[in-house]
DNA sequence: GTATTTGCAAATGATTTGCAGTGCT
DNA sequence: AGCACTGCAAATCATTTGCAAATAC
């Protein structure tokens, strides 16, 4: 449990009960698609309006507060900004989890040979997870 | 200038001159969004329907002839599937290239600290390119 | 000849916008 | 007090569906 509303000031937005609404479920689940998202904070808060859920994803990320994850055959998903980080997905139970990798010298290499000036990177694997192999299905 | 007479007969689709006009489409522009295929496409078709295209890129996609390359800040844009490659954006200009990577040793490694079975992987490079570097806007 | 594909129009789903009322600082 | 945020409803944009006519094989 972090201090949500610090976190809001800091990146000069205002605090709402909603957005540390937004913020919490975020915290929780690590990964969440706008749907389930709304779906969640209704729980708390019953009248917020989807409107809302999208205008403050928009500010977020705008801010560089929250960062979208696009999911391959999947909707997009999103998280609060950390350290750089991959994601692994199961085709199977469609889990979605945080991966560190180092893609430096991967990174620096394509720059040298290429040109481009990098400042970000999305790298999302997928397959089957380890619980997902168990199972007979 | 390929055979996508064969390329489609090759993954049991049915040939029609729309589905071939796709393929050229997307062969000769690299990768392309449903949009822009909309728009370029109606020069030879005028009468096409985007429905058409849906539905055609749907089935493609299902027999592994396309893949769909999800852009960070925006639409999807889709390419005929070839060797495992990355692709890098330039946020300035938008281009999206190809980009050969080796991720072999990588995957590996996250393969077995985490008990995934990796299958696939989408990596996408963010930064500006050589061009937009030297541009003064 | 039969099954599939196409184009159209309508339906559905996702996201954005405008605005009146409410809440933050 | 003043500006930003919220919720609602309507508008817009994206994608899917159903169906009759046309086309592939």
């Amino acid at each position: 449990m972090k201090n949500y509303e610090l976190l809001l000031r800091e990146h000069n937005l205002k605090v709402t009960p909603q957005r540390i609404g937004i913020l919490s479920v975020l915290g929780d689940m690590g990964h969440v698609s706008i749907e389930e998202l709304f779906t969640i904070i209704r729980k708390d808060f019953y009248s917020i309006s989807i409107a809302t859920l999208y205008k403050n994803i928009s500010f977020m990320m705008e801010v560089n507060l929250l960062k979208e994850v696009k999911v391959p055959n999947g909707k997009s998903k999103y998280e609060i900004l950390k350290d750089e980080h991959s994601h692994m997905i199961c085709k199977k139970c469609e889990k979605l989890e945080d991966v560190k990798v180092c893609l430096d010298s991967i990174v620096k290499n394509i720059s040298e040979k290429s040109g481009y000036m990098f400042d970000d990177n999305s790298l999302v694997l997928s397959g089957i997870c380890p619980t997902c192999q168990k199972g007979t299905v």
